[in-house]
DNA sequence: CGACGTGTTGAAGGAGCTCAATCTAAGTGG
DNA sequence: CCACTTAGATTGAGCTCCTTCAACACGTCG
């Protein structure tokens, strides 16, 4: 792997889960055209509606997607962390279809998105990483809507948590099974379509259970394979073994 | 565009809708091998945890992709109508997560998945195209997650009636009120996190109130305007316009 | 210190579920 | 052409998981 310090080689680490790159490939992706920039909690990378001519790679800190619906309520699509190409998507399809928003402080390049299409086209390893990431994108999708159309209020906690930690791993951050989690709870409860209010009532009742200790952010896992168990989680949707 | 009547035609007319495609290029896809095979309704086109070496786009009828969850529920992801590249994902992903189901019975083309992929790197256009149309799947696939995680059961229900009326209408199948939607209503209770019984409830209650009519298996949406508002439905991120 | 964001807990209510019976329409075989 | 079957739609009654509302606790940060 080339030069780990390089600005962008979180997202160079990413596609390479995806596809095994050439040492010119990952020069390439290293030697885009960027600018970096530090976000505040809670600001917004991109509206739902704009049209951005920028994508967005997180560097460092967390992110997430969401959609606000009619009557107010908010859906948290998916949680982003370091190395994740957070908005290939609104840059790609032109008009932003949801907002993206820092979860925490985050470090993010900018790389005009005509610099990253004319490099996947132009380097089929790497436009073939840059689509498998954004069809897992589309996996993880697929198994929240199950997660919050199917499961009960426990199992969906369980399997969100259970999500975390394995991602979290495999991005080289903490173990399986104690991580920070910046996530508060009101916020989580968007991510699985409950209230906040049975949010607390659900981790306390995981706790009770001596599946998982969650104090302030951290989150510690106690019984991992009881709580995948419960949380009704198999990994296989997260592609990290194809 | 060359030759309707091209087996391979409804296929290059969604791509069409994403892209601007050369004569060259059009041509290129309609000469994509394959062979066609029609599937009896309710037979499974891909299952979970396949290994799929072919891509598979529909010609006529429908299809739908769901996913199991451990209790034995059953969450309908999207549902696919002529000329969706409908298993572009998992063949893509090389292990399918989740299953792909005819509907009614279909016309399938089956294109090797080498060929697909060769012809999105030798032809950009053709390439863009098609990771355009998988990332509007994914946008549907976030909009399917607001719709079951945040919306109430008549919201949902009239989202869902509106989304099938515009993307009928769109692929030049029928008009925007007046479509048949081969559903039964267990498989609308799968598809927006409800069950049968309170399926067939809200649509009563639609019915009433004079938004929508549903007779066996065709939908007459009498108040269109009425039942956008109702089911919270803006066409952007079907991404038609962009 | 006071204020604000977040977590915690109780009590009451409701949207949607479960269970179960009945009805309807479209076969299907004799 | 009719009895029989079967998949799906419909309706009622009771229940429960989750929500709503509201109060209070806790820590942090100006």
């Amino acid at each position: 792997m080339t030069s780990p310090n390089h600005t962008l080689a979180p997202m160079l680490r990413k596609l390479s889960r995806w596809c095994t790159l050439s040492e010119e490939d990952q020069q390439a992706v290293l030697e885009l055209p960027h600018e970096t920039r530090v976000i505040g909690k809670g600001n917004y990378i991109v509206r739902d509606g704009d049209k951005p001519t920028r994508s967005c790679v997180l560097l460092s800190g967390f992110a997430y997607r969401h959609k606000v619906v009619g009557n107010g309520g908010r859906q948290i699509l998916s949680v982003h962390m370091t190395g994740d190409v957070v908005d290939l998507q609104n840059s790609l399809l032109r008009t932003a279809d949801h907002d993206v928003q820092a979860l925490t402080e985050a470090e993010v390049a900018f790389i005009p998105v005509d610099a990253v299409t004319d490099l996947a086209f132009s380097r089929p390893s790497i436009g073939m990483a840059m689509w498998y990431d954004t069809l897992v994108d589309a996996s993880v999708h697929r198994e929240w809507t199950a997660n919050v159309g199917r499961r009960d209020a426990r199992t969906r906690m369980a399997h969100l948590l259970c999500e975390f930690g394995v991602r979290l791993h495999d991005a080289g951050l903490v173990s399986l099974c104690s991580y920070e989690m910046p996530m508060t709870q009101e916020q989580l409860a968007d991510a699985t379509g409950l209230t906040s209010v049975h949010v607390n009532r659900t981790l306390k009742s995981l706790d009770r259970d001596g599946l998982v200790q969650r104090s302030s952010r951290s989150v510690l896992i106690t019984e991992w394979d009881t709580l995948a168990k419960a949380g009704d989680f198999d990994t296989r949707y997260l592609h990290l073994a194809d």
